[in-house]
DNA sequence: GTACAGATTGAG
DNA sequence: TCAATCTGTACT
């Protein structure tokens, strides 16, 4: 089995396709206190502004908050919602386009080399947009991270394959004021995986 | 300067 | 079903 670092040509597509293929598929790698924290992607969502309403770029709003969702893909758009929970993006396409990719929940890996260290350090489940950063102990540090560069978060190809048959798209989630746009089928999840978020 | 709403969560 | 909790944005 090969572990493959994804690069910037992978990012650099339609949002809704590396939405899809961010599924399953690949691993985060978290580097913490030298220990790794693993996850596996189960659930994103695609916000592709500035058409989208949903997006905080609708309408091509540039704002102190949301300028990472316009780098090119590849880089962590991490942000604050509800005063509490920190919410881990993705930013894809082209410098300029405000296309990002939330993830919304993993599948907790355990590393066979650090069983235990792992565990320990992971007694949140990751099956939620903010649960996730607090598994993976994000914050606003990581604002703006390349995840082709850093020495801290990446994401790898562990070669698991997803069957097109083995997602389901569905409406986006919390952003019932987005009309037309609230009704996109822009969320992915893999079928009958415990992991994804409820509700 | 102040007011207010939000890509959520877990407890009731 | 509800409230915790804080930052960016849109006002005065």
């Amino acid at each position: 089995m090969t572990f493959k670092k994804l690069e910037r040509s992978f990012y650099v597509r339609p949002t809704l396709k590396v939405a899809k293929n961010l599924l399953g598929k690949f691993i985060i790698i978290r580097k913490w206190k030298s220990k790794k924290i693993i996850g596996k992607i189960v659930e994103t969502e695609a916000y592709i502004g500035p058409e989208d309403k949903a997006s905080h770029a609708y309408g091509g709003k540039v704002t102190k908050r949301n300028r990472a969702e316009y780098l090119i893909g590849g880089h962590i758009y991490i942000y604050l919602v509800y005063g509490m929970y920190w919410q881990l993006n993705i930013s894809t396409g082209f410098e300029g386009r405000p296309e990002c990719i939330l993830i919304r929940a993993l599948e907790p890996i355990v590393s066979s080399n650090s069983k235990r260290t792992v565990l320990v350090l992971n007694k949140i489940i990751p099956n939620g947009p903010g649960k996730l950063c607090r598994y993976l102990k994000l914050d606003k540090s990581f604002y703006g991270e390349d995840l082709t560069k850093s020495k801290r978060i990446w994401l790898e190809d562990r070669g698991i394959k997803i069957k097109k048959s083995e997602i389901i798209a569905t409406k986006r989630i919390g952003i019932d004021y987005a009309e037309e746009w609230a009704k996109k089928s822009w969320r992915f999840y893999l079928k009958n995986n415990s992991f994804v978020s409820k509700r």
